[in-house]
DNA sequence: TTATTTACCTATTGACAAAGTAGGTAAATA
DNA sequence: TATTTACCTACTTTGTCAATAGGTAAATAA
C-alpha cells in the first residue's frame, strides 16, 4: 500500500475545502461530511496547518479553509505532507545508504523508475482536477 | 509501500536463477548468493513452486530452476503471486463493497487510474529485462 | 467578564501484518 | 543407509497504522 488513509482523508479533505470556497469550516463539520473520526482528523488537519496548506482560526466562526486557489495544490505536495514520502518501495527512500546492494541489484533501476513514473502523476494532478473529476449535477 | 521484502526477494532471486539457466540451485546457495536468510526465503521459494513459476527437485542435485525462458515471466506476475495485489491503495482492492464511499468519492477514479498506470508498468516488464538491465562488463 | 466555540498538544491503545525464527517431516539421490 | 535437498506448521518479534482519551490555549459572542 502505497498511500494510508492519512495521506488519503488528507486528499478527500482538501478537496471538501475547496468546495467550500473562503468560508471556514470547522474541523467537526469536515468530519462528519467525510465520515472521518474527529480525534484522528484532528492530528491530519494539524499536518496540514503547519505544511502551510490551510489556515485554521480559533474561536466560533473559525475552523480551517485553503489559503491559495486549487489549482495550486498538486497531489504529489499533499501526499509527500501527509505520508512523508511516496516510495513503492524501501530501497529508493533514502540514498545509496538504504541498502548495500544498490549498486549491483539488478532490480534498483526498475524501482528508480517506478517512483519517477507515480511522483510524475501525482505532481501532475491538482484539488482543481479532482473537483472537477465526480461534478455529476 | 507498494511492494514488501517478500515481492522484492522474489524477483531478484528469479532474476538469479535466470543467470544461472538449466541447472537446479538448492536454497542455501541463493540465500547466500542474494544475502536473504534462508528460512525466510523458504516461504518465498514455496510460493513461487506452487505457483508454477519455478521447478523444484528433492536430493542431492536438487534445488530450483525456472521453468520457462526468462522473458515469458512478467514483474507484475510474479508480484501478483508474492504479493496477493499491487494495489496502491485499499479503496480499490476489492469491487464497490471496499468503500461505501466509492460511488462519490472524488478521489476514487484517480486510484483507478494510478492502479492501472503501475499494472501496465509491471506487466510491461519481463525477467529478462532485468537480467539485461545490470551486465556491465 | 464569562461562557462557548474552536484549534492545538501529548500520550496511549489495539489491531494487524511484515519479517524472520525454530524445529521438524518427506522425498530423492549417492 | 546416509546425506542432501525440499516441504510443512507454528511461533515470535517488531513496527506502524488507525484511532482514542483527556487535556490546554486562543478567539469570539453574550
Amino acid at each position: 500500500m502505497i498511500v494510508s488513509t492519512k495521506g488519503r482523508y488528507a486528499l478527500r479533505v482538501m478537496v471538501d475545502l475547496a468546495r467550500r470556497g473562503e468560508e471556514y469550516v470547522p474541523l467537526k463539520e469536515i468530519a462528519e461530511a467525510e465520515n472521518i473520526s474527529q480525534k484522528y482528523l484532528e492530528s491530519i488537519m494539524t499536518v496540514l496547518s503547519k505544511g502551510g496548506f490551510v489556515d485554521a482560526v480559533h474561536g466560533k466562526g473559525g475552523g480551517y479553509r485553503l489559503n491559495r486557489s486549487p489549482e495550486k495544490y498538486t497531489i504529489g505536495a499533499i501526499l509527500k505532507l501527509t505520508e512523508g514520502s511516496l516510495a513503492a518501495v524501501s530501497c529508493t527512500t533514502q540514498g545509496p545508504a538504504a541498502c548495500s546492494r544498490s549498486q549491483c541489484c539488478q532490480t534498483k533501476p526498475m524501482w528508480d523508475r517506478l517512483d519517477k513514473m507515480i511522483d510524475d502523476f501525482f505532481e501532475g494532478i491538482t484539488v482543481a482536477d479532482l473537483l472537477k473529476e465526480g461534478k455529476q449535477e
